[in-house]
DNA sequence: ATATTAAAGGACAAAAATATCCTTTAATCT
DNA sequence: AGATTAAAGGATATTTTTGTCCTTTAATAT
């Protein structure tokens, strides 16, 4: 019941980088990440308390996680999911990408149907900086990274 | 129909930086920008037709634009939108904290309630210099100077 | 004054993102 | 083999974002 909805049906203030589905995604995988040697599997229901995102929706994230690869998953008992492959060699990139797509590492600020040189938006110039900043980034930062700050207590995946 | 929607109502692939009201917003205010002197005002249908937004939704924009004094509006004839203030002065972090709001320079990359050195999320180190990239950026970029670019035909607005 | 023009605003519609619930499938345990 | 467990998948609901339409308000032109 913000301000804004009552004037205008608009209310963006909330407007955030990556969309909760990747939020959801790359945590996930990064506390999957931190579990110790041998049991580095875990279950819907542990992952999502660990995150603190919502079971069922979180359910479907991981899903399309393992269709891409990213987690292999297994049934029954002591089931659960694992980080397909090793966590040094998977960047945070590859999670955003499975689920956000590659827009935010393609695509134009100003909406252009796509971004190029030949035919430039009025902030190409500027922004493919920021955009190569950030896809630097999350293709240099591998899951291991993020993991251990959190398994040495200076970073956290809920409040 | 797209292969992802089939399996599993996710379709991510086109998150962006910026939401399209965002994104009208400035293709709006930098088109009033381009307007020879003597006549820097503009009407929802020209300014719609420039930038190739749906007019009617571009109204709403630019009604909220107008509520956060970054243009403002005559009615009748010969009527229309132009900006308050100077173009030199006016930056485009202006026009996107009025629209998406200012989570995109202050909200956690990862979805903690919020972003701060003591409770940091595993990528806020790395995310804070991407963030302050992005902000500087904005903060720094004028309308006049994306305007010009536009005038001097060096970048567009629509293809 | 009246007609015309264009923005403001309200109501509504469609699409996308987020979220829940329930059934089915497959693995493990007894 | 049968029971139990947990992921996969389908259907559906809710919320947010995007979009349209129509009426009202206010400015200008005749
Ligand atoms: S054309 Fe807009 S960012 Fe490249
Ligand atoms: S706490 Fe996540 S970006 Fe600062």
């Amino acid at each position: 019941m913000s301000f804004n909805i009552l004037y205008l049906h608009l209310d963006y203030t909330r407007r955030k980088m990556f969309s909760k589905a990747c939020k959801y995604a790359i945590n996930a995988m990064i506390y999957v990440a931190t579990l110790p040697e041998g049991q580095e599997r875990a279950g819907l229901k542990e992952i999502s308390k660990a995150i603190n995102s919502p079971e069922a929706f979180t359910a479907k994230i991981l899903q399309e996680l393992v269709r891409h690869d990213l987690f292999s998953s297994v049934k029954g008992p002591n089931g659960g999911f694992h980080i397909q492959g090793n966590p040094n060699k998977i960047f945070l990139s590859e999670i955003v990408e499975a689920i956000d797509g590659d827009m935010l590492f393609t695509g134009c600020a100003l909406g252009l149907e796509k971004c190029s040189e030949d035919h430039p938006c009025p902030v190409h110039h500027k922004f493919l900086a920021i955009r190569d900043h950030l896809t630097g980034m999350l293709m240099t930062t591998s899951l291991r990274d993020v993991a251990d700050r959190v398994n040495i207590g200076i970073s956290f995946l809920k409040y």
